[in-house]
RNA sequence: GCCGCAGUGGUGAAAUUGGUAGACACGCUAGACUUAGGAUCUAGUGCUUCGGCGUGGGGGUUCAAGUCCCUCCUGCGGCACCA
């Protein structure tokens, strides 16, 4: 029967009616254990092309090791709360949580299962269902426990179209990730999660992955961003405290001429409680109210004298013993410690701050040339110390570490690190989330939620909810009263939900044990198959989705309940799918939506064509010639092979003796792209294995049509059970119709279960070999020799041809280099 | 500004890690065949004045460089008033 698509995929279907071939026992012990991961789908109803992408890749990465021999774990599920479902209630009058089961059916059933994606189901998992979200707040609770999940009153990203707090990951170039809108400062009393305790163990750890994209690691480091620096104290005698500054540079420091902190300093509000100022007050109070945004964009320095002095900590050999303490937004409030000493000679924007408010300028590192101190600008290279009492005449780079050490020594400051990176702030003022598993008791303070009390359930949504602003937990009383465990009187739970990072920060655990209602999961199980393999994913989560997920490995990891410290061996980043060079969208019109190209072209072409030409980890753009192409190759395959196979129906496959087989040049071309795919499936290029299934069909092919003039029965049973590895090979990429072949002509129990060739490396070898002959190392001509040739033949044989004899004709031949079968230089001049 | 990645035919790209640059495709050209199919098949396809020349530019190391070193240019991504 020739090729359709169609009935292809209703054979393979119902091959796996009943049973799950994709099953893996995760308790089994062993050693030879895959874990294949994609990031799991917001369940927003529609699968797109990325969805295809990414899913496709880890699915031929699992397909792989499976037929390697490895125990594969390739799970699903769903990532399902956050605004979305919310959106949607306020919109149609949804509940939530039906709208979420809808979507999840509607993807599970219509759009995830016709791709051939070896999922195993077995493990699903959903993070709003409340035997997933009990260990999300079992998970807050051990925070808690271990001092790291606490309430502050701080500064917040507030974004005022989703009424909600933002974490930092969150917020990007001062605007919402979600809506772009821009986001607030806030003060606010807020959960957070103290990550700041593992900046070292972040950082640290950053050495560990190895086999991460490494944008991926850029983004890892940019984000934690750990700076060493020095840490001194400036005392400000009025008010019996001191200001600690934070510098890289602690060599400039005799060249302070004034000191800046940020306009949310403590020492700000201090300032003005006892020495009120209107104009510092009404700098101060603008400053606070201006928007991320707004201070990015307008990078004009602006800043206030408070006329506070603080002294230096030299004061006795500098030239400014006593400085002004200036209050100026260019300081930003949780980098260091929101405090800079204003060193204008040697910093670009203290120059600008104390050129534009007239604070002295004091060269303390000169020039090699000792150029003149009337500065153009800061002068931020090297030099040696003048100025600097006791340091003068060193070089600069020797006196960070001098005036660091001689600072310990008086008691003045100490060397130091600091981390850009923040403590994660997780409570969101939203309904669709999970619920923070605390209580506000009037007299016991915050208590938690018993852990046998868990999971503190969300409750359910009536239509009068569904009003924007309204749905919020705030406004369930019946959710909101309870008892206080402690004392039993009165009490009111935290109306807060987790940000739903939270809930995917852990999920990868959760799949190795998805059932278990005693604990969060059965560590032999999560050690046995993690570190995660093959993790896939967009570089869009390499910041947010990566710190969490790295910083909750670490935190079970100190808790006993793993044993590694990293929760991903190789994390993969996949370009983005895009159509006529733009992202597809419904406004351009430019979508293609997955299940019409498979309806269209069947699961084997998109599959195929996903993978193929461009590397996986860069963006592609989608063809429809290339697309019908893919299409036209499986086509032609199944249709030659199926004839093949159908003619020789009654012929058992059977390797016999491959040294007899007639045409050895198949043979070797068979083996080496044997050896070729296999690599290309190590290393992930996908891209090359699709190339590596084009070269098997194009030598193969041609074997078929030749085995109809040449083949004896022998070699027709040698053929059949070369292609038949062929299929299995193939399957990875077109599941579809090789599966098909496998089952009606060699009655293979399942594609998933064959296991990959052996490279039969007796092939490889040939008798001949190519030597090029090249003057001076340009390629004249080609001699094909035999393997065991001497460097005397070669020479003698290339000094015979006519390229060469052209070529060294009234030059000196003055150097003769032969490389084994592969080279015949000679040099001549 | 700092960090990371990349630059190869008309296009997507490959190159066993220093040893025949352009595998495998898309597109294009010519031809064949036609039971008009999502046709298929065959041949060709870096440039060339047929000597050669060619991997963003310039320099270097080497018998030999797309690959290593220096330098510059361009594009993409991340961070960014980070002290």
């Amino acid at each position: 029967m020739s090729y359709d698509h169609q009935s292809i995929k209703d054979k393979v279907d119902s091959f796996h009616k009943n049973a799950n071939d994709f099953y893996v026992d995760t308790s089994k012990e062993g050693k030879n254990k895959f874990y294949s991961l994609a990031m799991f789908p917001y369940p927003s109803g529609n699968a797109h092309m990325g969805h295809v992408r990414v899913y496709t890749l880890s699915d031929v990465k699992a397909r792989y090791k499976k037929l390697k021999g490895s125990d594969v774990l390739h799970p699903m599920g769903w990532d399902s709360f956050g605004l979305p479902a919310e959106n949607a209630a306020i919109k149609n009058k949804v509940r939530p949580d039906l709208w979420t089961e809808e979507n999840i059916k509607k993807m599970k059933y219509e759009q995830l299962n016709i791709a051939g994606w070896s999922f195993d189901w077995d493990k699903e998992l959903n993070t709003s269902s409340p035997d997933y979200y009990k260990w999300t707040q079992w998970l807050f609770l051990e925070m808690h426990k271990a001092g790291l999940a606490y309430r502050k009153e701080d500064y917040v990203n507030w974004c005022d179209v989703d009424k909600t707090v933002l974490a930092n990951e969150q917020v990007i170039n001062g605007c919402c990730w979600r809506d772009g809108s821009v986001v607030e400062k806030r003060l606010m009393e807020q959960w957070f999660f103290k990550i700041t305790d593992y900046c070292d163990k972040l950082w640290d750890g950053i050495s560990k992955l190895k086999n991460w994209a490494p944008e991926a690691v850029s983004v890892q480091k940019n984000w934690i961003n750990k700076n060493t620096g020095t840490e001194i104290h400036f005392d400000v005698p009025e008010f019996g405290e001191k200001i600690e500054a934070f510098t890289t540079r602690p060599d400039t420091l005799f060249g302070v001429t004034a000191l800046v902190i940020a306009p949310e300093h403590p020492l700000a509000q201090k300032i003005l409680a006892k020495k009120p100022n209107k104009e510092v007050e009404e700098y101060v109070t603008a400053s606070l109210k201006k928007s991320a945004v707004e201070r990015m964009q307008n990078k004009e320095k602006s800043g206030v004298n408070t006329g506070v002095k603080c002294r230096h900590p030299y004061d006795s050999e500098c030239k400014y013993p006593e400085v002004d303490v200036w209050i100026g937004d260019y300081v930003i409030a949780d980098y260091g410690t929101g405090a800079v000493m204003c060193v204008p000679a040697h910093d670009t924007r203290d120059f600008e701050f104390a050129k534009k408010f007239g604070i002295d300028i004091l060269e303390v590192v000169s020039q090699a040339n000792g150029k003149p101190t009337d500065l153009e600008e800061a002068y931020t290279e090297n030099g040696v110390m003048i100025n600097s009492g006791e340091f003068n005449g060193m070089k600069n780079r020797e006196a960070i570490k001098a005036i660091t050490e001689s600072l310990t020594k008086i008691n003045k400051g100490k060397g130091t690190t600091t981390y850009q990176l923040k403590d994660w702030s997780v409570g969101r003022q939203r309904y669709w989330g999970c619920p923070i598993p605390m209580i506000h008791c009037d007299s016991c303070g915050v208590v938690p939620v018993p852990e046998a009390d868990l999971p503190v359930k969300l409750p359910e949504a009536k239509d009068s909810d569904m009003e924007d602003g309204a749905l919020n937990l705030r406004n369930f009383p019946e959710f909101v009263n309870t008892k206080c465990p402690k004392c039993h009187n009165d009490a009111k739970r935290e109306t807060d939900t987790l940000d739903t990072f939270l809930c995917s920060s852990w999920y990868a655990f959760r799949y190795l044990d998805n059932r278990n209602d005693e604990k969060i999961f059965e560590s032999k199980n999560v050690n046995n198959f993690m570190p995660i393999d093959f993790y896939v994913g967009g570089l869009e989560h390499a910041a947010q989705h990566m710190i969490y997920f790295r910083f909750i490995t670490k935190f079970l990891h100190d808790r006993g309940y793993i044993n590694f410290d990293e929760p991903v061996d190789h994390f993969f980043c996949n370009g983005m799918v895009r159509m006529g060079g733009h992202k597809m969208s419904k406004s351009r019109g430019n979508v293609v939506v997955p299940t019409e190209a498979i309806e269209k072209h069947g699961a084997d072409a998109v599959r195929m064509y996903i993978l193929s030409d461009t590397p996986a980890e860069l963006d592609i753009d989608w063809e429809d010639t290339g697309i019908k192409a893919k299409y036209d190759f499986v086509k032609k395959n199944y249709n030659a092979i199926e004839a093949f196979l159908t003619e020789h129906k009654d012929v058992k496959e059977d390797k016999g003796d491959l040294s007899k087989y007639p045409n050895k040049e198949f043979l070797f071309n068979y083996y080496s792209t044997v050896k070729e795919y296999e690599q290309s499936m190590e290393q992930n290029l996908f891209h090359k294995g699709v190339a590596n299934i084009h070269a098997f069909s194009n030598f193969i092919l041609k074997e078929l049509q030749q085995s109809k003039k040449e083949g004896t029965a022998e070699s027709i049973a040698s053929l059949k059970f070369l292609v038949k590895d062929f299929l299995s090979m193939a399957g990875l990429i077109t599941p579809f119709f090789t599966e098909v072949l496998l089952k009606e002509f060699f009655a293979v129990e399942s594609l998933y279960k064959q296991s990959f060739p052996a490279v039969e490396e007796k092939f490889l070898v040939q008798s001949t070999v190519n030597v090029v002959v090249q003057i001076n190392g340009k390629k004249k001509t080609l001699l094909n020799v035999d393997k065991e040739i001497t460097e005397e033949e070669v020479e003698r044989l290339a000094f015979e041809s006519p390229e060469v004899t052209r070529g060294v004709d009234g030059k000196n031949v003055v150097k003769k280099i032969y490389v084994k079968g592969k080279i015949y230089n000679i040099v001549v001049k």
